[in-house]
RNA sequence: GAUCUCGUAGCUCAGUGGUAGAGCAUCUGACUUUUAAUCAGAGGGCCGUAGGUUCGAGACCUACCGGGAUCACCA
């Protein structure tokens, strides 16, 4: 702070300070002795029996103060909500010297009696009152009114994005339902949480700093390990580690923790984001879109309250069964175009036929892939298990048991977005180890997301694998779509920024 | 990484090449049931940074810094 050049406003409440503690007032205490939120008050107070409030003590940030010569209201924010305190020179002399003293953004705790007040609104009326933090920065205020229409009307309200994201904790301030929104993150991952362990699956934690990386196709961050000199990777992916648990002998496995991927950014891409990955011995995809529609539903009833969300225009439903296609059925049906089986001059030539843009060094798989995302993945509103990849595409997963060239893979869209992908695991090590040499070789013909051979996971898998399906879950895109954000940074408390400047 | 766009008071924003503005917030005074409190007054600015054009730049030009959007890469 003795760097920082204070404002005006920042200056004169430092003033305060030392004001308050000439006068003997600790400005930061160490505890209150909290009773009631204001939600309990406002949602549990009845004229008819006033008796049950006359003794509460509530806490929180002062975001309104109305000072009317010999009698103060202040309207104080807690972590539920908003409440009005009201505060008489008469009966608490002393608090009521220091009254000027106080800011928007303080602090306080106040013990009394509920009422409500003539124009109707419940209220706290202080017996006693206390400073509880004194705030040196002014924080930015917005104002409501609710117009003749009941619509409400916010004034000045603190929207910078930049500030908003720099400065979260005064974002969370002043902004409460950006609150909702993380309060919701947590209910779904608690819910998500809740199911696995009811089934007995096991939450586990595996390394974030690895030798190799691997478990999917993007470029890691690298860091160095100092003692021991030699450079580590933050993991992108938490897969090779939980199939060596299911090697291991563990039938369930489970971990929600963060991946890194040192790529661009932008409304669904931060390079830190948080992956739940789960493995269970003994099934296979089939069953896991079992499993998926059920978990989805759970987590809806739980978060939301009702198995459907708003995304812009679309009502999606959570309910049983979601759609189950087949990935070359899907170009059939929103290309006008069979895919299947061809070589990449075809893919090529039916790229341009469909007027999809790409790259002339592109492979067969990119091309498909982006015939994909052009042309059917904005189709895919309603929850939607695509099935059935292209073994190149897919070098984890087990090739399927019916049909040539292809794995047993669905990754379930919604809302045009990519929610979570599944396999039935690769498990045989021949065709393992196969598939990630093919990768090596990319990787050297200069295709840097190719993956990296781990000679260890390779071993693991050789010692033996039982049959397992694979599922991995984007949190916060999930996030997302059932909180109505449109960013991944509005889900993010603290999403990457560049330094200021 | 590319393109477009934005950056003015603590916050939200006006600003026609010619003296830097408003509302809220802040300060002083009045006010014992107010609630966008009200009433009377006051202070507050490196106009993102650095160059350039011009008699004169917050505005026009260039570069840089930061944000947002779109695209590319990816999940």
């Amino acid at each position: 702070m003795s760097q920082h050049s204070r404002n005006d406003q920042e200056q004169r409440r430092f003033e305060e300070l030392h004001e308050l503690r000439s006068r003997g007032i600790d400005p930061y205490p160490h505890v209150f002795e909290k009773t009631h939120s204001s939600l309990e008050i406002l949602s549990h107070y009845s004229d008819e029996s006033p008796e049950t409030f006359s003794d509460v003590s509530v806490a929180g940030r002062i975001m309104a103060i109305r000072k009317m010569g010999k009698a103060t209201f202040a309207t104080i924010q807690d972590q539920q909500g908003r409440i009005q305190i009201y505060v008489k020179q008469d009966e608490l002399p002393d608090f009521y010297t220091c009254i000027n003293l106080l800011d928007i953004g303080d602090i306080v705790g106040i013990k009394g009696y509920v009422f409500r007040t003539r124009m109707g609104e419940i209220s706290v009326h202080a017996r006693e009152a206390a400073l509880l933090t004194k705030s040196l920065r002014p924080i930015p205020i917005a104002k409501e009114e609710t117009d003749a229409d009941g619509n409400k009307i916010v004034y000045d309200a603190f929207s910078d994005k930049e500030l908003r994201y720099r400065n979260r904790y005064v974002d969370l301030i002043v902004n409460p339902e950006i609150r909702h929104v993380f309060e919701k993150r947590s209910m779904i991952i608690s819910a998500m949480r809740r199911y696995f362990d009811d089934h007995g699956w096991m939450e586990v934690e595996t390394p974030i700093l690895q030798p190799l990386y691997g478990g999917a196709s993007a470029r890691p961050f690298i860091t160095h390990h100092n003692a021991l000199d030699f450079d580590l990777y933050l993991r992108i992916a938490i897969e090779l580690y939980l199939k060596r648990l299911i090697v291991g002998g563990f039938e369930g496995v489970y971990e929600i923790s963060k991946n890194f991927r040192n790529e661009g950014m932008d409304r669904t891409h931060n390079p830190e984001f948080t992956m739940m990955e789960i493995y269970i011995a003994y099934k296979d995809y089939y069953w896991m879109m079992d499993m998926v529609e059920d978990l989805f539903q759970t987590i809806a009833d739980k978060a939301l309250g009702k198995r459907e969300t708003t995304a812009g225009e679309h009502v999606i439903s959570f309910e049983q069964p979601f759609r189950r296609a087949k990935m070359f059925d899907l170009f059939q049906e929103y290309a006008g175009m069979n895919l299947r089986g061809l070589n990449r001059a075809e893919l090529l030539q039916a790229a341009r036929s469909l007027n999809v843009e790409v790259a002339s060094d592109a492979t067969a798989m990119k091309i498909l892939d982006e015939i994909f995302s052009q042309k059917v993945e904005h189709h895919l509103i309603q929850p939607t298990f695509v099935m059935d990849y292209p073994v190149e595409m897919s070098p984890l997963a087990k090739a399927h048991r019916t049909e040539e060239g292809l794995v047993e893979r669905f990754e379930l869209f919604i809302n045009g977005n990519e929610i979570a992908n599944c396999f039935t695991e690769l498990n045989d090590p021949v065709d393992q180890r196969k598939r990630l040499e093919d990768q090596a070789l990319d990787r050297a013909g200069g295709d840097e997301e190719a993956m990296v051979l781990d000679e260890d996971f390779l071993q693991a898998i050789e010692v033996g694998m039982p049959p397992t399906a694979g599922l991995g879950i984007g949190i916060d895109r999930l996030v997302m779509l059932l909180t109505g954000q449109e960013s991944i940074r509005d889900v993010l408390f603290f999403p990457t920024m560049r330094p200021e400047a």
